[in-house]
DNA sequence: GTAATTTTGACAAAATCATTCAAAATAGAA
DNA sequence: TTCTATTTTGAATGATTTTGTCAAAATTAC
């Protein structure tokens, strides 16, 4: 259950690539891989799929990460945080059987 | 399963008020108020609460309305929503059990 | 028809967010 | 320790998004 930013710095490690590859790769600057990885910024859509694509990472697994970190965010202070989500699951659920 | 917009228009033509009404109460613009009834525009926290009060709907209900219409425009589009909005529960259910 | 209400869109102001850059901090090797 | 590479931070800038205002257009009710 890691975050979008421990996952890949746990792959970066892993092949001891300094943030100035990864990043060039990404046609970003170090700075903002860093934070990334730290969790201080949110990555781009764009580059989460360039991310899946270098580390090869599934790219769906790691959009699921992204995508989840956010809400995680979005829910964060939020007493109702819980009931929120699990309500607007249901809301997804109905949406995707109206277009059936 | 309704939205915070709809929740909110019924209640008020129930009352049979004009949005100018409410919106005054809300101190707010009425083409604001139109546009959050209609789900052209997200409501801020304090205005949820204030509409909560205004028709008397228990406020914590109107919160996790509001709440869960911004995760579902989060997660609009993605193909991955269900999931992500599964592993988020996950991970604030985790961060949850490690305050204790 | 008129009058009241609602909706829309253009615009401006404000707030938020992303990026760059350089300096500071950290880690590792000799 | 000193030297070097890497990482982190924060300030400044730019871009994007959000927010509210206003007036005109559309709709509804009478």
């Amino acid at each position: 259950m890691d975050s979008l930013g421990e996952t890949i710095r746990k792959r970066r490690e892993d092949k001891e690539l300094p943030l100035r590859i990864v990043a060039a790769y990404l046609d970003i600057d170090q700075a903002i891989l860093s934070k990334i990885e730290r969790g201080h910024r949110n990555a781009s859509r764009e580059q989460v799929v360039k991310l899946a694509r270098f580390f090869k990472i599934n790219e769906t697994d790691l959009l699921v990460s992204w995508l989840s970190d956010k809400l995680v965010y979005e829910v964060a202070n939020e007493d109702v945080a819980l009931k929120a989500l699990k309500v607007a699951e249901e809301k997804v659920k109905y949406q995707k059987m109206k277009k059936l």
